[in-house]
This record gives structure tokens, C-alpha cells and sequence, in this order.
RNA sequence: CGGCGCGUAGCUCAACGGUAAGAGUCGUGUCCUUAUAAGACACAGGUCGUGGGUUCAACUCCCACCGCGCCGACCA
């Protein structure tokens, strides 16, 4: 007789109550996110108690142009993750997210397409066109961001190009010149003399150039540690060496860098005394067709501080000056400085107060101020190098003069060499009152994950120049800065300040390129100077990190979203933010507060292809998560997620996708069981009192809490792979391995509404609904799948508005300490017996066996529980045997000799004690005649 | 080239300076057919990137090198 149909089996795939095997992401995400939508879970989100406060993830925000890629999945992903657990421990936790929208990339992509219709727009239809062209992007991507799963204010993002945020950016710059943070000065930029601009990094290409190479002698004029061994401080017939490949930057020198740590030595040539570098020292005497190696002094290169040489063409001094950028690798090791045209000498020379000196013109001629013999010379074509080069021969200081091949930064436009040139520009003295030291104590008094960030964002600011704030482009929010046309002064004043942002406020900032100065400017207004009554706009707009770096005010302090406050609880970003948005947030928010605008700070690392390299599009390495999630669904990139320690480079591949998704369906398949147990249980009416339950059972909750504390524990830590790991091992070990298995008797064979089977259904049920919450932050699709199969939704609309279970045991100490000797037991000398016996032949299925425990010490604890033990083996008989030598636990297999029970298929020696149901042990045979109960064991 | 960081089984992660470096996963073999495109059991796998040093003792601390990544520089 068949008694399938009397077992309580879990639920098969047909059934329509079933929780399905094939999860089916791709299809059933959409709709579980078309229900939270439809719910509203943001909103309820923020509704739900929050005992602990607020918690606000500021979002840093993306650039809005391109398809998402990974490091962007990554970094939303962890966000959500964070703000969801947030929640659920008790928070109130909004999350407004935001996009990037200025910036050169938009500008060049909109740049294209206008000149492919050969159009030359004005700035206002060139910065509508960018702004409908980020716009676009802000939709795209913010699809597939909600597609991730992420939950937030999608409705009502932030962007840096809407008009309340662009006017406090001005607000912001005016309140840093208000400060007497923001100066204007010269600084060297990339610029191509062919196409008048100044270029971006982006911008430049690099490539193989063939310059001038000369080494060219400065005469000595002062000495003051007489290195060079005259016995006078200013002797005569004495030189510093120094070798450039831009002889035209000759007449812009104003000093000569030597490295401090580097040893120097004094050669003698005929009566000629020269200095170098000692590693260098060889190759410079060749020059002079000597090869004798004899110094006549020395010196370390701070030693030489002081010392004062003349300008080989020009009447004025060029000091020597301390540089640890200077090399050992080419030239001479004292290193020709010209602030004007480079940004390593420009920075030396604000360091050591030098003037900047540019005598080169937009176009890239000398102005009169290269000298009169030199004016109108071009730069492109070598002109400005010949004249130099042919009068340094005429004043006997030129060396060598050879030609010199290397990568040199070329315009991407037009391909001609670059020249770095100084410009005016607009300035954040990073030194203004002591800026950059409370900006290194704001970073100490943040929580940094991982904490080595701190030492080096640290070192950043410590090292950090000026931030230069102008950018010569069209797409951004214009400076507001005014010159009065009579005297050339700006004007930073809150009253111009104020009037563009009132106009960028009621107008958009648009206007500011609209309307002329007169038209902005408050009635009456007056240079301060010279009461000029007339002013020109300043042309350049602000560098874009000034943008994100205001997010802070623009965003949690702008009262437009209340729900959030400020300073952050936590930003979380990849770890070039470093220099990027942690740094320019940090420096606005201490020169305007003193304080960091973030508590805490996260930082994610790369993500890298299996091989630990970067990926790129042309080595065909690069994971797309809009792939994964077609092929795979946004949970198996959520999980994958989870299961990286992100604070470090991470890695993602096919491969390893594969390897998430094998661990997505342990998860699956555990949840499956659990749920498909528990169609018959309510519980209303089936519950059993925790303390009431089957041991096992009491055991099982124990480990979740255990498992819940864990998990809560890394989620508080940012450490996701401790939730994942924990989980994933309870799963497979202590659920799969173990617990369901063993429990499977008593929930198919006890009776369906037997306090045994219903002790066990209340575990599966308090497993499954308590580990959907633990899961949501994480597998939030999946967690909802569960927690509406469950039932939940009636009482709670989602998993993500419940707390995160804590834990419940009602196991004492000592059951639990039974509890893992037994399991031990199990785990290290019946499982080995019982393959042992399998190996053997004979016996294959361990439920045909009987197993023989001699013990000593122990006895007592096993016949406490023998009644567990042939269950927890999986077998039909335990037998215990006292064995005083025994140490510890013997165990002996053997088949088992009692006759097999038809319906539960374990060998009973009551098979058959029930007359009406000879083939069946009493146990069954007591579940099929209605009416008799299994009492729990 | 410079600054910062990383490098433990094929893979994802563990391991207070102290017992023979642990889990899961993958792989292989066996069992089950009552979670079944599931499940159980077992086995195999590591000169802890390499080489030095400190220490009674190093995966753990120090140095160098190699590989990888981020940031910066590509230069006089």
C-alpha cells in the first residue's frame, strides 16, 4: 500500500502555494518593485518608528552622462544596504539621491554634436542643450538605480543644475570671499596656443615630441656655506648646471630647485667651477669633454639654500631653492624653475614667495616682458626656442645643445604641443586662518572605514596647493565675480554676490550669461576703488568639485528635503573620493563651519576583473550590470555585493557571478522549505510557546539568534561579508546540513496538527519570517517574496519596515552544551561510521541501520537524549552500551533488524503492534487512524 | 616615476605574536529519490606573493623586491 498521500511533504513546484524553485528574477523584480512603488515603501519607510533617530546617508552623486557601470552598482548598492539595515535598527533613515551635472564631458559631448551640424551656438544654447542632455541622463540612470532595488526619494532627486542649487553654490562662494577665502592670482594651465584655450586634463593627449634639449650655466653670486670652495661668499667664475627641454621658458626663470637629501659636488673646468648633482656629476663633465671625477667640494642639497645665482640673460637673481621632486634621473639634478610655466615650479614658487612671471601671450608669443630682444616670438615652431637658445650662446652661458625625444601633452583638437602658461585665475586659500589645520582635525574627529583612509585623506590635505576654482569652459555655474571697468578691480562683495544669486534664484543660471552687469547689479552700485559705476562679468565658471563640494548646504541644510539633517551620519563613496568629494566637501564645509559635514566616511574600492586587473573596454573584461541583471536579477548583484569586503578593491566576473548564484540558491532552496512547510500553519492557532518547543527546535532559534547578533554586528560595522557568511554557513550547516534534514520525520509522518510537527513549524516559521528581515537590507526582492508567502503583508506591507530580530533563546546553558556535544558526536564519529559502513558495502541507506554508542563519562548525557539521537543520526536505532574503557564515544553500525515501516520507512520494533495496520509502525499507524496524537519527544 | 593601499586553498572570506592555518564554495567519489534542474556524506586543495630581519615563537612586527589597484606626475 502506497502512504505517500498521508505524509505532510513539503510543498512541490506545482503547487500554486509554492514558494518556486526557479526564483526567475529578471521577471519577478520588476513586479516586486512595481509594489513597493505602488505602497510607497519610502515614504512608509520614514513613518515607521524611530526609537534611535536620525540617520542620513548623503548621497555623493554620480555624473550624469553614460549607462551605469559596476563601481556604480557597487557604491548604490552598499548605500541601500545601509540605509535599509539603518531603518530596520531602528532609525529614521532618508536617502535623497543626486546627480552631478556640469562638467566638461556633457560640455564636449553637446560641443560634438553641434559642430557635427557645423554650428558655432552661443553660450546660452550651448548651456540649454547641456542641461537637456544631463537631464536625459539624470532619467536613464535613475531607472537603473531603482532597478538595483535602491529605495529613495527617486521623485525628488537633487541636481547640481536645478536653480536652488546652483544659486547656493553662488551663495556658497560668496560666503568663502566673505571669509577671505577666495583670492585671485596667477597659475599655469595646459593652453594650446593655436586654439587660444586653456585645456583640461581630460583634454590632453600625450605623445612623442622632439625638443630642444640645452644645459645652460647660472652664474653664482652668492655663496653663502662657500660650497664652491673661493673662500668668499660671491665668487666669481662660478656655476650652477641646469638642463631644460623648453628653452623658451629661459626667460621666465626665477629660481633653481635643488633636492634637499641629494649629495652635490663642485667639478672644476679650466678656472670654471661647476656644480651638480654627484649622481650625475659624470655625465655633466662630459660635456665639457673631461672625464676625471675629482670634486672639488660638496655639499647636501639643503646646504644649499641661500645661494644666490644671476639670471643667464636677464639682470636679476634666480636663488636656489628646495624641491623634493627633483630627480637623479636626467639633467643635472638642479632644476630650472619658472613658476609661470609649470605647475611643480608654480608651486615651489608660491611656497617660496617668487613672483609668477608669464611673458608668453595667448597666442603664444613673448610679450615685451621676456625681454625687448625677444618680444613677438612664437613658441609653436621653435622660434622662441632659436632666439633663446642664440642668446645664451652670445652671452656665453649656453652648455649643450642637443635634441631631446619624449611624451609631451599635445591638444586633442588641433594635436599641436601644449605649453603650460599662467593665467588669472580665481582661488581657495587652502592657509586662510589656519584652514588646513582645522581641516586635519575635522578628519581625526570623523570615523573613517577603513580607518587607513584617514591618514590618507590626511595626506592629501596636508599636501594639497590652493584649489585653483576657475575653469575657462561654458557648462557650470559662472563665477560671480564683477570688474569695474575703470580700474579693473573685482568685486566679491555680498552685495554682488548676493544680487547674482537672487538672479541665478529667480531666473536660473543661465541668466548670468543673459543679462549684462548693469542688469544684475543693484541700483547704485559703485567700485569701491575708484566709484566706477561700470563693471564687466567675469567669463569663467566654477570648477565642478565646487559643486558636489556644496552639497551638504545645497542639500541637507537647504530645508527643501526637512527629513534630513546635518552634518551626515555617513557618505559612502569609491576611494578616488579621497581626492575628490570627500576633499572638496571637507574644505567647504570647514571654511565656512570649522566642522566636517560627515560623522562618518566609507570608502568602497575598484572593482576589478577575476585576474585583480581594472577593467577596460578594450580587454573585453568588463561586467555590465545591466547584463547581470537581465541574465540574472538585481539580487545575485546585490549578494555579490555583500559577499566582497568592499572596503578593498573587489573583484567581478562571469565566474564569480556564478559562484553568488550558487550561494543565492542554497539561500533560495532554504527558504524554500521553510515556506513550503508551512501551508498547513498558522500562527494564530499552531504556535507552540518557544519554551514548550522540541529541544531541537528550542536549539535552532538559539543559533538564529546567534546568527541575527552576527549579522547585525557586521551590517553595524559596513562589514556586509560577515552577514553574508554568517548566513549563508547557517544555511547550509546548521539548516540544510542538519536541522531540516533531521526534522524531516516529524514534520511528514507525526500527524499534521501534532504538537511535534507544529513545535517544528514554528521554528521554520520564526526561521524564515526572521531571516526575510535579516535578508532584506540585503536580498530585499527575495526577502519580499518570502514575507508575502508568508502571510506577513497583512500585518506589516514589507520585511524593510520590521526591525531586525534580535534574539530569543529559551535554551538554558547546560542543554545547550548537550546540545553541541551531541552534534559533535554526530558531526566527527557517526557520520565517519556510517560512510565507513557504506564504503564497506552492504549498507547504503543509513535508515536501514542501527547505531551502537559505547560510552563511558558521557553516558549519562546521551540516554538523557537518547530519545533525539536516532532522529539527529538519521538512523532507525540508537543503542546505548556503558563501556567504562571507552574513551569517550565508541560507535558501531549494523543493519538493522526490525521490520521496515511502509509509510515512514524507518525499522520499528512496533511494526505491526497495530492490528488494523499490520505493515506500519504504531506511530503511523496511530497518524492514519484519525483521532491519536504524537506527543512531543 | 612619486604617494597610499592590497596580496591566506581555483573562488569568497576567517585566524589576541603562541597548539598540526579554519569555514563555505568549486572539484572528485558515494548515497538518497519523502526540498528532486534539489538533498545527504566523504575525500582532495595552502612553502599564508618572494627574499631577508626582529623574537624563545611570525600569516600576524620591520625592511627590500615582485604583482595588482587608486591618486598624482609624465617633468625641468
Amino acid at each position: 500500500m502506497d502512504y505517500k498521500a498521508t505524509l505532510n511533504l513539503t510543498l512541490g513546484d506545482k503547487d500554486p502555494r509554492a514558494m518556486p524553485q526557479r526564483a526567475n528574477l529578471p521577471t519577478r523584480e520588476p513586479a516586486i518593485q512595481a509594489y513597493w512603488d505602488e505602497i510607497d515603501l519610502y515614504k512608509l519607510s520614514l513613518e515607521r518608528p524611530s526609537p534611535l533617530g536620525t540617520f542620513v546617508l548623503h548621497d555623493g552623486p554620480p555624473y550624469s552622462n553614460g549607462d551605469i557601470h559596476l563601481g556604480h552598482a557597487l557604491n548604490k548598492i552598499a548605500k541601500d544596504i545601509i540605509v535599509k539595515f539603518r531603518s530596520m535598527q531602528g532609525y529614521r533613515a532618508p536617502y535623497v539621491p543626486g546627480w552631478d551635472n556640469h562638467g566638461m564631458p556633457i560640455e564636449n559631448e553637446v560641443s560634438k554634436e553641434f559642430r557635427a551640424k557645423g554650428e558655432k551656438p552661443d553660450k546660452v544654447t550651448m548651456r540649454k542643450r547641456c542641461r537637456e542632455y544631463a537631464a536625459a541622463w539624470v532619467e536613464h540612470q535613475k531607472k537603473q538605480f531603482k532597478r538595483l532595488g535602491v529605495r529613495g526619494d527617486w521623485d525628488h532627486p537633487y541636481l547640481t543644475m536645478s536653480t536652488k542649487f546652483e544659486a547656493t553654490i553662488v551663495e556658497t562662494f560668496g560666503m568663502l570671499a566673505q571669509k577671505g577665502f577666495i583670492y585671485r592670482g596667477l597659475r599655469p594651465v595646459l593652453w594650446c596656443a593655436s586654439c587660444e584655450t586653456a585645456l583640461a586634463d581630460a583634454e590632453v593627449e600625450y605623445g612623442p615630441h622632439t625638443s630642444s634639449s640645452i644645459t645652460v650655466r647660472f652664474p653664482v653670486k652668492h655663496d653663502p656655506g662657500q660650497v664652491f670652495g673661493r673662500g668668499i661668499e660671491s665668487p666669481a667664475d662660478s656655476y650652477l648646471l641646469i638642463w631644460t627641454t623648453t628653452p623658451w621658458t629661459i626667460p621666465a626663470n626665477l629660481a633653481v630647485a635643488a633636492h634637499p637629501d641629494a649629495d652635490y659636488v663642485v667639478f672644476e673646468h679650466e678656472t670654471d667651477r661647476y656644480l651638480v648633482a654627484e649622481p650625475l656629476a659624470e655625465k655633466a663633465r662630459a660635456l665639457f669633454g673631461d672625464t676625471s671625477p675629482d670634486a672639488v667640494g660638496r655639499a647636501r642639497g639643503s646646504n644649499l639654500a641661500g645661494m644666490i645665482a644671476s639670471h643667464p640673460l636677464a639682470d636679476r637673481t634666480s636663488p636656489v631653492v628646495m624641491a623634493d621632486y627633483v630627480t637623479m634621473e636626467d639633467g643635472t639634478g638642479l632644476v630650472h624653475t619658472a613658476p609661470g610655466h609649470g605647475k611643480d615650479d608654480f608651486d615651489t614658487g608660491r611656497r617660496e614667495g617668487l613672483e609668477v612671471l608669464c611673458p608668453v601671450d595667448a597666442s603664444g608669443r613673448f610679450t615685451a616682458a621676456a625681454g625687448p630682444e625677444f618680444v613677438g616670438a612664437k613658441i609653436l615652431g621653435g622660434e622662441a626656442d632659436s632666439r633663446v637658445i642664440k642668446a645664451l650662446m652670445e652671452a656665453g652661458h649656453l652648455v649643450s645643445n642637443t635634441r631631446f625625444e619624449h611624451s609631451y601633452p599635445h591638444c586633442w583638437r588641433c594635436h599641436n604641443p601644449l605649453l603650460f602658461r599662467a593665467t588669472v585665475q580665481w582661488f581657495m586659500n587652502i592657509d586662510h586662518e589656519g584652514h588646513r589645520q582645522k581641516s586635519a582635525e575635522a578628519i581625526q574627529s570623523a570615523n573613517w572605514y577603513p580607518p587607513v583612509s584617514a591618514n590618507r585623506i590626511g595626506s592629501m590635505v596636508a599636501n594639497r596647493p590652493d584649489w585653483c576654482l576657475s575653469r575657462q569652459r561654458a557648462w557650470g555655474v559662472g563665477i560671480p565675480a564683477f570688474y569695474c571697468k575703470a580700474c579693473g578691480a573685482e568685486d566679491l562683495s555680498e552685495a554682488a554676490v548676493g544680487a547674482v544669486r537672487d538672479l541665478v534664484l529667480r531666473e536660473g543660471s543661465d541668466a548670468w550669461y543673459a543679462k549684462a552687469a548693469s542688469d544684475i547689479l543693484p541700483a547704485g552700485f559703485a567700485c569701491k576703488k575708484c566709484s566706477g559705476a561700470e563693471f564687466e562679468k567675469e567669463t569663467d565658471i566654477l570648477d565642478v568639485w565646487f559643486d558636489s563640494g556644496s552639497t551638504h548646504r545645497a542639500v541637507l541644510q537647504s530645508g527643501v528635503w526637512p527629513e534630513l539633517v546635518s552634518p551626515a551620519n555617513v557618505y559612502l563613496e569609491g576611494s578616488d573620493q579621497h581626492r575628490g568629494w570627500f576633499n572638496s566637501s571637507l574644505m567647504i564645509s570647514v571654511g565656512l563651519t570649522g566642522a566636517a559635514p560627515f560623522k562618518s566616511v566609507v570608502t568602497n574600492g575598484w572593482v576589478l576583473d577575476e585576474n585583480g586587473k581594472a577593467m577596460h573596454k578594450s580587454l573585453g573584461n568588463v561586467v555590465s550590470p545591466q547584463e547581470v541583471i537581465d541574465k540574472s536579477g538585481a539580487d545575485i548583484l546585490r549578494l555579490w555585493v555583500a559577499s566582497t569586503d568592499y572596503f578593498e578593491d573587489v573583484r567581478c566576473s562571469d565566474a564569480l557571478l556564478q559562484q553568488v548564484s550558487d550561494a543565492y540558491r542554497r539561500i533560495r532552496n532554504t527558504f524554500r522549505f521553510l515556506v513550503n512547510n508551512l501551508y498547513d500553519f498558522s500562527t494564530e492557532t499552531d504556535a507552540v510557546p518557544t519554551a514548550e518547543m522540541h529541544l531541537l527546535d528550542q536549539w535552532i532559534i538559539d543559533r538564529l539568534g546567534e546568527v541575527a547578533a552576527l549579522s547585525v554586528a557586521g551590517y553595524d560595522a559596513y562589514e556586509f561579508h560577515r552577514v553574508y557568511h554568517a548566513v549563508h554557513n547557517f544555511c547550509t550547516v546548521e539548516l540544510s546540513a542538519l536541522y531540516m534534514d533531521v526534522i524531516k520525520d516529524r514534520l511528514y509522518c507525526d500527524g499534521a496538527n501534532s504538537p511535534s510537527r507544529r513545535s517544528a513549524q514554528t521554528a521554520l516559521w520564526t526561521l524564515a519570517e526572521s531571516l526575510a528581515r535579516l535578508l532584506a537590507p540585503i536580498l530585499s526582492h527575495t526577502s519580499e517574496e518570502v514575507w508575502e508567502l508568508l502571510g506577513m503583508r497583512s500585518k506589516l506591507a514589507s520585511p524593510q519596515l520590521a526591525d531586525m530580530p534580535a534574539a530569543q533563546s529559551t535554551l538554558s546553558a547546560q542543554e545547550r552544551t548537550e546540545m553541541e556535544m551531541l552534534l559533535a558526536l554526530r558531526h566527527s564519529h557517526v557520520n565517519p561510521a556510517l560512510e565507513a559502513a557504506k564504503q564497506a558495502g552492504g549498507i547504503g541507506n543509513p535508515l536501514e541501520t542501527k547505531v551502537v554508542l559505547k560510552a563511558g563519562a558521557t553516558l549519562g548525557v546521551l540516554q538523557k537524549h537518547l530519545n533525539l539521537l536516532p532522529a539527529l543520526f538519521k538512523v532507525s536505532e540508537v543503542v546505548i552500551l556503558q563501556d567504562a574503557q571507552a574513551e569517550g564515544v565508541i560507535v558501531e553500525v549494523e543493519a538493522c533488524t526490525h521490520e521496515k515501516c511502509a509509510r515512514c520507512w524507518l525499522r520499528k520494533a512496533d511494526v505491526g503492534s497495530v492490528p488494523s495496520s499490520p505493515d506500519l509502525c504504531a506511530r503511523c499507524a496511530a497518524v492514519v487512524s484519525p483521532g491519536e496524537e504524537t506527543p512531543i519527544i
